[in-house]
DNA sequence: CAGACTTTGCTAAATATTGCACAAAGTGTC
DNA sequence: GACACTTTGTGCAATATTTAGCAAAGTCTG
């Protein structure tokens, strides 16, 4: 059974809320609660809770603890992931000093750059390469991830370089620039710049609607 | 006319390739060729282009200059926004120096932290405020936009702290923490974690229908 | 333990978004 | 200028996603 992709995100953000409610006072909780503090409606909550199963009491809600393991269950992975981190600049230093990079999900095996100053030191524990030895080093250490957080300019050249691998099966991109993979090669992308347009857009819109 | 947000995410999409392609050696482009940069069906390209009229030839295409301008016109503001960026850490500065924030659709007016060593300097030419200050700041130099940079713990605080302004219209959220806001202020976030946690889910699912 | 609540799981309807297919329009060649 | 292409714009069908509504199940109160 495939699961939809708005509904797999939806499942993070409930995991994540009832992590920081298992330090909480309430052992249940119900889809209106958990909706009204995500933003989403508490039809669509209970739609993708029961997606895998009754875990609900009617009545009562859902046991928090539960749910969480239930969830953690349906995200987990069978093994733990080996991801490169390609550009080590402002960005990359931003995202491996972020929480989010204490993950068991998956670990930051090696580190990619140009920047003499970094290629062949330690960052955070981590080795940094030069960006050419991607597709050697990838291969040493399965890699199959990688996190692209270059200048657009370089996108397609990093990329190309990670893909002769012959490893990469992932990749999450921070550039705004688009990328050409091989299909079979999954790819999201996380883009400020596109976000805060809409942000803006949408705020003129309003603006003009109301006047 | 209302515009749906995946058609306004595409066109800034377009508009950022048409931008590439002004340097480039054709002046003319397809929805075929665009949709293929993008990695979007032609099809989608051409209605989304046809949405404000006609503006491609049959049989020719559309003129790369025309439509970019196009675009710009249906994306532009009738005013630059004015910004603030709370949180000035690693991810608040690699934002500032990221080519995003040298836009012409907004002006980042202040910063916000609460470090002692930031508070009351100028980054990057910007005057950086301690948190408390920011209803005050924010309604002198009539800030209407926010983007959020701080630790999640702190999240809805600051938040909060700028709902006291009352000329708080839009949020950009860069941190993973869900935060209540006034209904009328627009929300928008770059969640890295769960662009991550998305990309190794699908992964394992794409693994797990192989075997 | 009856009656008033609450809340789940689920089905069906409503919305939103994408993709197809084709006529009409433009280009190029001989 | 006839014929073979290419490519747009668009109506309609197909998919995807969200929302509403409700019976059934559980809780609480007196």
């Amino acid at each position: 059974m495939r699961i939809a992709e708005p509904t797999v995100e939806r499942l993070i953000k409930y995991h994540r809320l009832l992590i920081s409610m298992k330090q909480g006072n309430s052992s249940v909780v119900s889809s209106r609660q958990i909706g009204d503090m995500l933003g989403i409606k508490a039809s669509q909550v209970r739609k993708d809770l029961s997606y895998f199963g009754e875990i609900g009491k009617p009545g009562v809600g859902y046991h928090v603890e539960r749910l969480c393991e239930h969830i953690e269950q349906i995200l987990s992975s069978p093994k733990v992931w080996s991801v490169a981190l390609v550009g080590v600049g402002n960005l990359g230093m931003a995202l491996m000093g972020h929480s989010v990079f204490q993950s068991y999900k998956f670990e930051v095996k090696a580190l990619f750059d140009v920047d003499p100053e970094k290629v062949g030191q330690n960052i955070m524990n981590i080795h940094c390469w030069h960006i050419d030895d991607i597709a050697r080093v990838m291969k040493e250490n399965d890699i199959e991830v990688v996190i692209l957080a270059v200048p657009a300019v370089e996108a397609q050249t990093c990329i190309d370089k990670a893909i002769s691998s012959n490893t990469l099966k992932g990749v999450l991109s921070f550039t705004q620039a688009p990328v050409i993979l091989p299909k079979g090669v999954l790819f999201y992308a996380v883009d400020v710049f596109v976000e805060l347009e809409k942000l803006l857009f949408f705020l003129k819109e309003k603006e003009r609607n109301i006047s």
